[in-house]
DNA sequence: CTGAAAGCGCTTACAG
DNA sequence: CTGAAAGCGCTTACAG
C-alpha cells in the first residue's frame, strides 16, 4: 500500500498539502486540490488508521461489545445500532465476548467481569470515543463503575447504580398491555408461567400484570404463578405442575415465547389444543413464535428501536449533549395471533 | 490513559527495557522485571494498540467481514470462527454489511460489491494479518479478484476462479443422505421444493437426490422438481402448484426448512397431516423446524465447524502453511424428527 | 543487561 | 497557498 510520502511525491507537493486535502481544510488552491485528488483516486490511496489516529485524537469510531452474538436479540439490536451510527458517518468495531458458549451464560460471575473490563481495555487501546454494551438478556450490569475515560451505554439491561445510560424495554408496560387484551378477550382466570424468581423481567412483568387485572377488578391467584427457567422444557414442566395444583384458569400467559412452546407440548400431550381449550400467550416473538401451530400470540421486542435508540444516546454523550435521563424504557407491541 | 514514556519514568528505566519486557524478549535481568511487571500491574498500563501496530508489522488481528449477522447462519458460524482465532491468541475485528436491510440481499450487484471492497480496504487501513468473509449464503463470489496483500478466505460461500480457499457445506452430499434416508423410510416418488433455478445449492442439491434415486434405481420425475424461493410463501405456493400437476408422490422433500413450513401452511388448509398423509423434509434445521407440529426432519448445516475450517485455513495462509486444496466441502448431518 | 536514537505514517501548529 | 518540523506511542537494531 502506498503512503502519504509516496503519494506527495508523486503529485510533488509536501505531505502537509496533502494531509490538508485528505482532511477537507479550506487553505489549498483549486487546482492542486483537483490534481491531488485525481491522483489519490488512480492510486486508490488510503490513509493508515493506525497512523492517523495515533496523531489525531478523535477515531469517529465506536466500540461495540456484545455479551453473545448468538443471543436470539443481538443481531437485531446491532442492526438498530449500526444503522444510525453509519448514518452518523462512525465506524463501529465489534467484539462478541461469547456470554453463552464460553462462560455459560453467567453474566455475574467474576471472570465474566473480567472479560467484559479486559474488552473495555482492549477497546480503549484502539482508541474508541465511546463504547455501546449490548446485553443478551436484562442482567443487572456492575461492571462499569470506575470511570473509563470515554462515554458508555448500555443497551438490553440494567445498570446497577443508574449512573450510566441504559435503554431496555418496558416490562412492566408491556406485561400491562398483554394482560389487557387476555382481558378483553374474555379471560378472567390468568396462569401465569414466569422465567426465574426475583429476576427483574419477572418481577416488572408480574407487577404489570397485576396492574392490569386490579384495574378490571380481577383478582390475582398467587398459586397460579409458576415459574419456568424460560425454557421449552421449563415451560412444559412448569405447565404439568401448574394443572396438578388447578384447572381454574382459561388461559396461560407465558413470559417468553419458547415456554409457551413448553406449553403447547404439554396441552397437545393432553390432548388439549391451545388456543382453543386453553389461551397461550408469550413474549418476545421470536422467529419460532410464528411457526407454532396455531401461530402464537405475543409482544414484540422493540429491538432495533433499541438499538437505535442506544447508538443516539451515545453519540450525545460523545458530542457533550445533556441527556434527561440514564433510565430509558421503550415498550412492546402486541402481536395478535392465533392462540388466544 | 499512561504512556510507555511514563511508565519508564516511574520505573526507572528506559522506555526500550521496558518494551523489551512487554513483548517477552529475554534480555533482561530478573530484578528490573519483576520491579517493572509489579508497576505495570499497578498502573494499569496497557499498550497503545495504534502506536504498536504503527511500529511492528503483525498485529494477530483478523478482520471477520460478514454479508448480514442477521442471517441465521452467520452466529454459528463467527462462533466457530472466534473459537479458534481466540484459541489461537489472535483478536478479531468484526463488520457486517448489512446484505438484507441495507443492500436488499443483492450479493452481486456492483453497489455491494463496492461495499465490500470498501470493507476490506478499511481491514486493511487496521492492519489485520488476514481476511475472513462470512457470506450469509451460497452466492459465487468475485470481490476479490484483485490481489489484496493480506491472505483472505471465504466461508460458506463460493469464490468463481476457486483462487481463494472457500468452505462451504456438501450440498450433493447432504442432499444424497435425505435422499437415501426418505427412500429407506418407504418413499418412492419424491416431490422437490427447491429454491431459485440456477442457483448453486439447487443444483448440487438436485444432483445429490438424483443419484440417490438412481442408486435405488427409482425414476426421478422432473415434473416434481417446483421452485419456491426459499421463502414460506413461496413453499406454501409451490405446494399449490405441485398438487394441481399431480399427486403421485408421497413425500416432498423442501429445499430450506422455510419452505417446508409452507408446505406444512398448505397441507393444514388443505385438510391434510404432514408427516402422515405426506411426508415432509427441510434442510438447515433452522431453529423453528423443530417447532413446528409435528417437528420437522431436516438437514443440520454444520456452521460452526465450518467456521472453525475456515479460521484455520486463515491462519495457516497467513503462517505460509500450504494448503492441499481451495476447495473445502463439510457435509450436513441428518436430524430425523416426526414429519418423515 | 541497558539505553539512545531512528522511524512507523500520519496531523497540526507555525513560519513564510 | 505551501512546506519544514515536531510529535503521537510504540519497536527495533545497535552500541556500550
Amino acid at each position: 500500500m502506498i503512503t502519504l510520502k509516496e503519494l506527495a511525491a508523486k503529485c510533488e507537493v509536501s505531505i502537509a498539502t496533502v494531509s490538508n486535502i485528505l482532511n477537507g481544510k479550506s487553505n489549498v488552491s483549486q487546482a492542486t486540490k483537483q490534481r491531488v485528488l485525481k491522483i489519490i483516486e488512480e492510486t486508490g490511496y488510503k490513509p493508515n488508521f493506525m497512523a492517523r489516529t495515533l496523531r489525531a485524537r478523535k477515531t469517529n469510531t465506536v466500540g461495540l461489545i456484545i455479551d453473545d452474538i448468538g443471543a436470539f436479540s443481538s443481531p437485531d439490536l446491532v442492526e438498530g445500532v449500526l444503522d444510525y451510527l453509519e448514518n452518523q458517518g462512525y465506524k463501529t468495531i465489534i467484539e462478541t465476548l461469547r456470554l453463552y458458549s464460553k462462560w455459560q451464560n453467567s453474566p455475574d460471575s467474576p471472570e465474566y467481569a473480567k472479560a467484559v473490563r479486559d474488552s473495555v481495555d482492549e477497546m480503549l487501546s484502539i482508541k474508541v470515543d465511546g463504547i455501546l454494551f449490548i446485553a443478551a438478556h436484562a442482567h443487572d450490569i456492575e461492571y462499569f463503575t470506575e470511570e473509563i475515560g470515554v462515554p458508555i451505554v448500555i443497551a438490553y439491561a440494567y445498570e446497577t447504580d443508574n449512573k450510566i445510560p441504559a435503554i431496555k424495554i418496558d416490562d412492566f408496560e408491556s406485561s400491562y398491555i398483554m394482560t389487557k387484551h387476555l382481558i378483553e378477550k374474555g379471560h378472567k382466570k390468568i396462569a401465569i408461567i414466569g422465567g426465574a424468581k426475583n429476576d427483574k423481567h419477572e418481577r416488572d412483568r408480574l407487577e404489570g400484570f397485576e396492574k392490569a387485572m386490579k384495574e378490571a377488578a380481577l383478582t390475582v391467584n398467587k398459586s397460579l404463578v409458576e415459574p419456568g427457567g424460560w425454557s421449552r422444557e421449563g415451560g412444559y414442566k412448569a405447565c404439568g405442575k401448574l394443572f396438578k395444583k388447578s384447572t381454574d384458569f382459561t388461559c396461560i400467559f407465558c413470559f417468553n415465547d419458547l415456554m409457551a412452546a413448553g406449553v403447547y407440548d404439554y396441552l397437545y400431550e393432553q390432548g388439549k389444543l391451545p388456543g382453543k381449550d386453553y389461551a397461550v400467550a408469550g413474549f418476545d416473538n421470536r422467529e419460532m413464535s410464528d411457526y407454532l401451530t396455531p401461530p402464537l400470540t405475543t409482544m414484540e421486542i422493540p429491538l432495533e428501536e433499541i438499538g437505535r435508540e442506544s447508538a443516539v444516546v451515545l453519540l450525545k454523550k460523545i458530542n457533550g449533549t445533556k441527556i434527561d435521563t440514564n433510565d430509558i424504557k421503550i415498550p412492546c407491541r402486541l402481536i395478535q395471533r392465533k392462540s388466544v
